[in-house]
Parts: C-alpha cells; sequence; structure tokens
DNA sequence: CCAGAGCTATTTGTATACATTATCCCCTCC
DNA sequence: GGAGGGGATAATGTATACAAATAGCTCTGG
C-alpha cells in the first residue's frame, strides 16, 4: 500500500471526494503527477482504477474528466445498490457469526453515539456506517458481489451532502439499523432482505432532500 | 481501438477465453509484450482492465495470474447475473421501442437458424445470444448496470463448455427467449423479469450440466 | 462576419532504462 | 538432515524521453 500508485490513488480519490477536484473538471496526468510528487506512470494507473469505478470518466478522445453525476445517476446508483446489497443482507443472514453480530453491533454504537452529540458527529456516522455495511458484506462472502458493490457506494456527491442530512434521516439510519440486526440475530435472510432494500432506498430520499436543500443553497452562493 | 493497448486487452482476453492462457496460470508481463509484438507499457494497461474485469487476478504480492473461477464462482455469477439481468429486463419493458424490439427478435431469429442445423453452430448461437442480451442492456439505458453486467458475462469457463451443452438446453433457451419478447411487446416489465431470473438460473443449470460431462472428459484425457 | 484550413500548444500513448521487490535455490550451520 | 539465511534470478514498479494525437487558436478567403 505504500507504493507511489496506491498513494497516487488515495490522493485523487480524496481529492475527488471532498471536492478539491469539482465533477466537470479535466483531470490531467502530469498536473497530479506533480502534485503527488510521482511521476505519471503511477498515476496513469491510479486514474485507471478511479475510471473503474466511475470516479473518473473518459471521453472518446482519451481525455479524463472527474464524473459529473446527475441526479438521475446517483438516483440509479442507489437503486441497484439498493438490490445489490438487499441480496448481500440476505447471504449474510445465512451464514451469520456471533463474532460478527457483535461488530456490526459495535458499529451501530459507534453510530448512536455520533448521532447522540449536540452537534451530530458526521464523520462519525459516516465511518460506522462504513463499517456496518462493510461487515455485512464480508459475512455474504462473495468477493464478486463486494467488488459489484464497490462501485456503487462511492458517491462523491453523496459523501460531501452528508452535513446536510436531518437530524430525523440519522436517528431513522440507526433504528433501521437495529431492525437489521434483528434479523441477523434470527438468521432471517428474507427479512434482512426487505429491510436491507428500503433502508438503502429511504437513505437516497433522505440524500434527495439534502440535495434539494444544498442545491439551493448553492444557488443562492452563486 | 487501434491503439497498442487495445489491441493487447483483446489478445490477452481472447488467449485467456479460449484456454490458451489455462487458469491459474501465470500472467508475466514481459511475455505478452514480446507475444503482442508492443512494449510492457500497454501490456500493463490491458492487464489492469481485466483485472477489473476479474478475469486476472493478483496476489498481495502483485503477481498476476489467470482467475481461476471454483464451480462455486461460477454459480455465484450467475445468481448475480440473474439478479442484475432481471432489473435489466424490468427496465427495458418499461422503455422498449419497436426498434428495439425488431433487434431482439432478429437476434432471436439468428439463434434458431444457428440450432436448427444438423450440426448446431455453437459460434451463431452464442453470437446471436449475446446481441440478444445486449440490445437488453441498451435499452434499459443505465451505464452503471451495463458496466456492473459487464464483468459477469464473461466468464471463460463458461464459453468453452458451450460446445457441449445438449440440443435440449439450447431449444429451450430460444423459446425463454420467445417468452421475453411477448413480455417485451406487453411492455410487462414484471413478466420480463420473472423470466428473465428462471432464464439465466437455467442457462446456469445447463453450463453445470455440460461441465459435468467435460469434466469427466477431461479427467479421462489426462 | 462566418467557415474552414493550418499551425501551435497541450495532453496522452509508447518504449526503454533503471530501481525495487519477491521468489527460489543453494549453502551453511546447528 | 532440517531450518534459516543469503545471494542469484526473475518479475514488477517507477521515471523519463520521445512519438502521436487532439484541442484550440489564428489567419485567411469568401
Amino acid at each position: 500500500m505504500s507504493r507511489a500508485s496506491d498513494r497516487a490513488f488515495e490522493a485523487i480519490r480524496s481529492m475527488i471526494l471532498s471536492g478539491e477536484l469539482p465533477a466537470g473538471a479535466q483531470v490531467v496526468e502530469e498536473a497530479l503527477a506533480e502534485k503527488c510528487g510521482v511521476s505519471r506512470t503511477p498515476v496513469r494507473d491510479a486514474l485507471r482504477r478511479l475510471e473503474s469505478d466511475l470516479l473518473v470518466v473518459r471521453t472518446d478522445t482519451q481525455r479524463s474528466f472527474v464524473a459529473d453525476w446527475s441526479l438521475d445517476d446517483v438516483a440509479d446508483a442507489f437503486e441497484l445498490r439498493s438490490i445489490l446489497e438487499a441480496e448481500a443482507a440476505r447471504r449474510a443472514a445465512d451464514q451469520m457469526t456471533e463474532g460478527a453480530l457483535t461488530r456490526i453491533r459495535d458499529a451501530n454504537r459507534q453510530i448512536a453515539d455520533a448521532i447522540m452529540k449536540p452537534v451530530p458527529d458526521v464523520g462519525g456516522f459516516l465511518e460506522g456506517n462504513r463499517e456496518f455495511h462493510a461487515v455485512i458484506l464480508e459475512v455474504a462472502g462473495s468477493r464478486r458481489l463486494a467488488s459489484l458493490l464497490g462501485t456503487l457506494i462511492e458517491q462523491p456527491v453523496v459523501w460531501r451532502t452528508a452535513h446536510h442530512y436531518s437530524r430525523e434521516a440519522l436517528h431513522r439510519s440507526h433504528s433501521e439499523h437495529d431492525e437489521l440486526i434483528a434479523a441477523f440475530a434470527r438468521r432471517d435472510g428474507g427479512w434482512a432482505k426487505s429491510i436491507m432494500t428500503s433502508h438503502i432506498l429511504r437513505a437516497y430520499h433522505a440524500y434527495a432532500d439534502a440535495h434539494g436543500l444544498t442545491g439551493e443553497l448553492q444557488q443562492a452562493a452563486e
């Protein structure tokens, strides 16, 4: 992980997720190479990976740009994610272990801590949320399913608007996690699948609400 | 598409699909570079792409090998494919056009021609089948869904055993396509989805049957 | 004032050399 | 004789130079 191409990958990825490289901006290999302190070779490598994650898109003439996700694109990604992550939940329920269940409960406890604070700790929420879903995916035990979902969970636009989620949305997400835990504890795959489907779709609606809000704010700021 | 890295990609991909590079074989950049008549740079590029398609896997120490799909891996890929392609069928039904419907019917006619011959034309069957599913995916209209399914349809093991499919399996596949066409003609997404799910799963069973057979044949040949 | 050709600057593609890292084999030492 | 270390070998990672292609601009001609 300490290879130059890995460092470049992480660096560029974080520039995109943070918005330092805005959606639609052209990405130029040499500029990034200088910024990361490496040559173009590892940067090219990193860009190919980001491309396969759909964080970067290339025109037919080989120019690269930061992916510009329309609202429809985000909706599509959430819908596909709800389908695949529901399948992951179904499989995970069938193979759930006590150890994994503990890790899932811990992750949701971290989420509880984060959202109980006077000012919700969005970073803590996102981290706990990531762990929660990661453990489920791990228990589901399909490298392929994990690889498919990988390209769906990294949504720069969504990450940046997480700070505008309503308190209600955060609490609802936490309690839906509790329901999922109950389904896992009973090893009830059908139940887990159905909860996960609506959980992800509701997360999309939380995003859409927050997005409408930030969209207005952005317009007001222009 | 005439760039060296594209040619290398196609060349290596076809070596893997044809079995010239057998499953589990180590992939060495320089050897492939020489074979393709290019330098290592475009070969590296091609390998990264093949890697993201899971046709090539890398160890934790950066060595590359041709992916070795266990029967479980293949089953997993088919199951995920059935889920995603069912979703594609559902969406396609909602947005089906007469033009696309014609192309789909033509593709299935090509399949009919191929399997009616005294000796079934497996190449023609595969080509028609590819076109059939490609048009559906196109009508579904999600770049993202297309990208997810892309990594699931290229299964070297499956392609090579297609020649051992039973005549019954080929005919059943053709008539399931007819049913799908009927669902599309009625714009009935739910129906299309349900047929597509079982269509793909049955295709898996055809593979599993043929695979068991070829497995025995391979053993006998060793 | 617009369309288009051609030039220039920018950006990406490819080859090659070198650095780094892993693997394997042999050799020593216990 | 077996385990561990060290060096040779082979493979990948990185940097750099140069080639090819693209985009954008200017300048001309109508």
